[in-house]
DNA sequence: GGCAATACTGACGTTTTTGTCACTGTGATT
DNA sequence: AATCACAGTGACAAAAACGTCAGTATTGCC
């Protein structure tokens, strides 16, 4: 997750791919944004509730230089700033999807083992 | 990518898949193993030239512990060792095809973004 | 005047992750 | 007797990621 594409020349493409998304909590942001868009800091927060707030926004500001997802502020008080995933950003749904999918297997995968442990 | 499910108890899925596949060269080791089954220490060192040995010999451990990939000890001289994926391992394949696609599709985003940028 | 709401930022410290270096063991080969 | 091949390990250092705390700005409300 550490070199960032933009200061190296020469990817794969799932190198390219994880520059941008392998931060700590850019799939989970993602993932909120796939549930529901536009979303307020506050209330991605609600959704994150583990993340702390400069932590949060760090990977917003993230993921908004690589143009992943928008920001749209709202001159307005008080402010009002709303977050929603770009044409490329949307485009990650099956990442998410298939990495929620595997999580789904790989949960019933443990608990299958722990059953066969507690047996024996 | 931290804190891992042995040490929390409640999870989503992506928390919980990410907590396995998360380490900086997982998707890369998974990647290989997809490619060509079973590798040798060594050959997989071929495939990835830029992660220390070290690291590489690390990634590898926790993914085994994981139950994501399978290690084969021959007991010859010199020392003989195969990796391979295991079932649920294997089924990592959608995660890293989609991430690879993505990636592909961003790199395409990436240069047209370049072209309109150099015509302005 | 003081406080609330929202979305931040800066400085700083801690923790985690990653990398480096030197070293191990064994049998065959030169 | 030295060297190679292979797959490691241990101790340590560096870098990156992450978290905490305090503080900013604006306007309206009590």
């Amino acid at each position: 997750m550490v070199i960032h594409y933009k200061e190296k020349s020469f990817f794969t493409s799932k190198d390219l791919a994880l520059s941008v998304i392998g931060g700590r909590w850019k799939i989970a942001i993602i993932w909120c944004l796939l549930q529901q868009s536009p979303l307020r800091l506050s209330e991605i927060q609600k959704y994150l509730p583990d993340v702390n707030q400069r932590m949060l926004i760090r990977q917003l500001r993230e993921l908004e230089e690589d143009q992943i997802i928008t920001r749209m502020v709202y001159p307005v008080v008080p402010p009002k700033v709303e977050y929603q995933l770009s044409e490329i950003g949307l485009q990650l749904k099956p990442v998410v999807t298939s990495i929620c999918d595997w999580g789904d297997h790989f949960r019933i995968f443990l608990e299958e083992n722990a059953n066969k442990k507690s047996v024996q």
